[in-house]
DNA sequence: TTGACATATATCGTGATGATATATATCCTG
DNA sequence: CAGGATATATATCATCACGATATATGTCAA
């Protein structure tokens, strides 16, 4: 998913300490992925020795001095190539298929049982993310707000192949394996 | 995805080497994940320091000795235990959605040409699963056969919302930030 | 006043990935 | 028949993402 290219990507907007960076994060790609410390300090680290983000110190006194990130002719290249690279063929890669892969194993009413769980928390998790939609028609262009519609797309999807599969489960003839 | 829960779930039906659990995952899960060795013989050691799974070791002469890995009981149950674990709520990561996300920063030609691009590759992953049905038919039960057919919907869910995203820049007032 | 929350950086263990190394056997093709 | 590709089979390495945790301090409300 290409951190780094994200990280630029924020930058070029402003400069931003880690923290701030983690802030904006959340608050915009939070629907399609998360993003911990632990993967943007060394990331920063990274793109300071190669030359696509400058650091400046801001010392305080008391609280951990800032370090403010500024991108660089370079990073900004950078971000342009990597928007641009050819792009790699993506996968499900969804931990439902897995479960539902091995559901034979499992007795009707277990599967039924954990098809409706699913449900549930897929309708949560579209509700969670409509709820972001005064903010997103607030502050994003044209190109953002269409990640947010293909993001409740994406649960809209997921809530109709959970309904398929119970719909297949409702007149099955057991299938045990 | 946890990788040793579908593992087990192959050793369920049969004893294998690691180099079969490769194969066997290769020609069923393919479209919704990928497994490399790096993966899988850590796994394997750790599921058998963990009792569940025992080792056999087959001398060949010549060729490497074939390790030949059986579940437990232990494993057995280790697997139907994470198949009904509580269920953790995924996003979707796509990093298409990340390009989109950014698409402000190129050009209208720039932007067109990647999602059709994107859209060819899609149609290709389609094609290229539909592809596995009769071997599909012959071999899944009813829950791997909608494990297909979810696979084929999410390419078809791809290729519609790269649809919409062309629909959306075609009549576009260039909105660059 | 005390506990929760925000600011801010950093590191650690765990584990997935893709690449690569090492051997040998078989099978097809020119 | 030689050569090359493919299959069998295990293993390790560097890279890096993630979640958890540690460390400090400031602020604000109950």
């Amino acid at each position: 998913m290409d951190i780094q290219t994200v990280l630029l990507g924020f930058l070029i907007r402003s400069c931003m300490t880690g923290y701030d960076l983690r802030k904006a994060f959340s608050m915009s790609f939070s629907f399609f992925s998360g993003l911990s410390y632990g993967s943007i300090y060394p990331s920063l680290k990274k793109m300071e020795s190669r030359g696509l983000v400058t650091k400046q110190v801001v010392i305080q006194d008391g609280a951990p001095n800032r370090k403010v990130y500024t991108i660089t002719e370079a990073g900004r290249k950078a971000f342009l190539d990597s928007l641009r690279a050819p792009f790699v063929p993506e996968q499900p890669k969804r931990a439902f298929l897995m479960r539902l892969f091995f559901f034979a194993h499992l007795s009707p009413e277990e599967r039924k049982a954990i098809a409706l769980a699913q449900l549930e928390s897929v309708v949560l998790l579209r509700k969670e993310l409509e709820s972001l939609r005064p903010e997103i028609e607030a502050l994003a262009d044209s190109f953002q707000y269409l990640c947010f519609q293909i993001g409740l797309r994406y649960y809209d999807n997921m809530a109709s192949d959970l309904s398929m599969v119970l719909d297949a489960m409702r007149d099955e003839k057991v299938n045990l394996s």
